[in-house]
DNA sequence: ATATAACTGACGAACGTTCGTTAAAAATTA
DNA sequence: TAATTTTTAACGAACGTTCGTCAGTTATAT
């Protein structure tokens, strides 16, 4: 399908340049055709722009979902520890995450409102199974008997840290490096000596 | 001077628009004059982005610096923690932090490496401070003892993670609550019982 | 033959930039 | 001090280019 083609394109060069530095002739150019042309397939930027963004979200969420529910839920630190993994390993497998990290927190301001809404949805769903995690690794004893909120907000921060260091992302040793400090000073902070 | 004012525009429209999506006119408009009048202060659009990036640079850096150099580094406690606060009462006061943020992460392209250049210089220079506080800490018996990088890295991963919250950001108490929670988490990382 | 999807051509609007000009302020000279 | 020159900072008009978009036409495929 060639509409995935132009998807495809606009996902890389809204990634890049951002919405308003994305232009439609550079995007119709990499699928190699002309702009107009675009118009057979998406009414026009926006559309196009707000398909783009479904897919990163599903992309997204239903990888997070998914780790999740077919993770046995008995070892908090391998659990833990690999979800750091997957958010690197869906970082570099696709485009979809820097993108998504991008017009999550520097949106065209005319669509603020309705990308905000897709954020808050994903995050609140993410939160919301974290937090049942935790709940019930503190009720086994597997980690520290605090609010809930703590571990869950601190692992949430986490995650944030290593996407920033992610999107920055020119030095890959610099990144390891960060990620098991912050790893690391986590779980001593979240587990049972 | 009106020089001041017209970067003052331009830091409001670089810092929700990013530099493609911020126009000459409006950053006029904004000061009272035309865009045509922008010339007579700076060579063009690159050269006024360039003046503000590095007024933003300037209040980032010795905003940091003074913090760590009037800091009594007896109790790390205090110490990092008001850190903490430091960059929330930078973000709040003014907008060059936010543009910085934005312009570490999603550079335009064709400055990419002008803008780079001045990121890590600032983040050398932050590292190798905060590496020498830590490192007289683990010390003083007051952090624990382990590589100096662990907490340091660990710590400016929290400090990541605070910025992105304060980016997002329309959500005090959730920003309150995500600060004690990696604050929490963290300290009871790196210190001793 | 009927859609679908590509094309060409053209549109108004906005972009950053350059030009020549004007009026006021500052500096220099008589 | 008064007259002159230079500098500064704003302007309107226009430049060439690119932008997103729309209309009409041709080619492709079911």
């Amino acid at each position: 399908m060639k509409s995935n083609e132009i998807k495809e394109a606009a996902l890389k060069y809204f990634t890049i340049h951002g919405y308003e530095g994305a232009s439609l002739s550079q995007i119709a150019e990499e699928v190699g055709m002309r702009k107009q042309s675009i118009y057979a397939h998406f009414k026009g930027k926006d559309d196009l722009f707000l398909n783009v963004l479904r897919d990163a979200k599903e992309t997204e969420l239903t990888s997070k979902l998914q780790y999740f529910s077919k993770v046995d839920a008995e070892n908090p630190e391998k659990d833990l520890y690999g979800f750091l993994q997957l958010i690197v390993d869906l970082f570099q497998k696709n485009e979809h995450v820097k993108f998504w990290l991008r017009m999550s927190f520097f949106p065209p301001a005319h669509l603020e409102k309705a990308i905000t809404e897709e954020v808050v949805d994903i995050e609140e769903k993410v939160q919301v199974i974290l937090e049942e995690k935790f709940q019930a690794w503190i009720d086994d004893g597997l980690i520290i008997k605090e609010e809930v909120i703590t571990p869950t907000f601190a692992f949430l921060g986490v995650v944030d840290s290593i996407m920033l260091e992610l999107v920055y992302g020119n030095d890959q040793k610099r990144l390891n490096d960060k990620i098991a400090a912050s790893w690391t000073v986590f779980w001593r902070g979240v587990s049972h000596k």
